[in-house]
DNA sequence: CCATCTTTGTGCACGCGTTCACAAAGACAT
DNA sequence: ATGTCTTTGTGAACGCGTGCACAAAGATGG
């Protein structure tokens, strides 16, 4: 049955924790800004500042990947550039797959972030026929039927999917069983996959909601008044209040 | 001040772990799903494994709501449904605006989960005169000149910037000193803010990097042939580790 | 009313991530 | 070369989040 996502302690290869890859990114996008600026060398307490973190966060994550520093001096922007984009795997080639073009793939295929750093749009590919063919971002859409074909014939192994909910989890499961290896998700949908395949969520949604709890409780630190709904009886059909279904239906699972 | 914060853990302690607070739209996704298909109770099991995550955690998260079920038979449904709502500040009308009207900020636009929870599209605003007035998803955009007053006029507290990244600061600063609170950013540039105000981010660049880092380690340690345990066991990807956003992020120039 | 069975709610332990604070390392001036 | 000064790299403490395991609570049946 679906558990939770139990992120294993990384293999015993190179225990670099996840949190310090997910920033790794981050050092990385400040870094290319000062080398194209022609920076020499930065220090830790620069660095973090154009990161948005800790500067001893900032080298303790850097002790991960190894001395790079030099003390009295800082980093050397161009080695730690190089040593970032390699050890996050950007030295290669990544052909990537989006699967849905609506609005959001095709905002997705058109994102320039996406082709800037090794990734390479495959192919867009949508289920709907009237859509073959037809061009986005200058790449022919392609049907759904030959998914698998085009999966193997580039060595696809990250796919995004951008299809509504009630198609996701077959998309992906059909992309899974291609030989794609890492999913972009931006379905709300949980997806279940087998082990071994990495799957990220982007849900903006979730996002707006989280937004809207903090919103809450900031309006409600400065409004004693607004009445608070007592919690009262339940068992019976309590509340609802939330008016009826709008034609977002997010299902959980594939119907 | 009558309602101060942070003074009574007696009844309950207002401090939900911000952990949990992700969680819950999850929840309450799931939950909806269970709603339209009138089922009454759900066991914290059930539940669980609909939402992708562990029964524990689950169980651990409710509580920090109250004591919302019944032990033995599992959750009222709509009452839960009413509660997380409530509890996320979805049972309230939240105005919001979107900045940058490119293929993402239209895509956005369009998307059916903005509306779908209290969010409510109250504007478009693009800094091209050209697309001032042009209908997209049935809004008309306005120009950059008006934020202020759509701002103040529409008493909106959550803005979505979806700029390129050279704008999304000074986008922000207007947002903000015009009475924004809460922003989700889209532009791959770190946000620099004052205190009070919640950022989110959300980074498709950073998102594939971090695939990119597994798939990368994936492929360099494929050796140990033998191949896997062929575990029967599916995960559930939950992933996506989004940390809560503080004030205090300096800025730096995009990649 | 009592026994049994199901499922919640939570105390506890463990591991990860963050932060502080400082010794060590190297640059630089004299 | 030697001393001083800057900045790295990291040991250690702390706090948060997660998952286990179980007692308590309530339903259900006799």
């Amino acid at each position: 049955m679906a558990t939770g996502r139990t992120h294993r302690p990384a293999t015993r290869s190179r225990g670099i924790p996840e949190a310090t890859v997910a920033r790794l990114p981050l050092y990385l996008r400040a870094l290319t800004a000062l080398s194209e600026r022609s920076v020499p060398t930065v220090s830790s307490e620069e660095l973090a500042a154009a990161a948005g973190v800790n500067s001893a966060k900032l080298r303790k994550d850097f002790s991960y990947l190894g001395s790079y520093g030099t003390r009295g001096v800082g980093y050397d922007v161009e080695y730690l550039v190089y040593q970032i984009s390699r050890e996050l795997g950007l030295t290669q080639d990544w052909p990537v797959v989006i699967v849905g073009i609506g609005n959001l793939g095709a905002a997705l295929a058109n994102y320039g972030g996406f082709a800037s750093r090794g990734f390479r749009v495959a192919a867009l590919i949508d289920a709907d026929p009237a859509m073959a063919g037809k061009p986005v971002a200058g790449i022919a859409v392609q049907h759904t039927d030959e998914l698998e074909q085009i999966i193997t014939d580039n060595g696809v192994s990250i796919g995004v999917i951008a299809t509504p909910a009630g198609a996701a989890q077959q998309v992906c499961e059909r992309l899974v069983a291609a030989g794609v290896t890492s999913i972009l998700n931006f379905a709300p949908t949980v997806l279940t996959v087998p082990d071994g395949v990495d799957v990220r969520k982007v849900d903006l949604s979730i996002e707006l909601q989280i937004l809207a709890f903090h919103e809450q409780r900031k309006a409600g630190e400065e409004t004693p008044e607004s009445g608070p709904p007592a919690p009262v009886a339940r068992t019976t059909a309590a509340a609802a209040d939330r008016k009826g279904p709008d034609g977002d239906v997010p299902a959980v699972m594939p119907a």
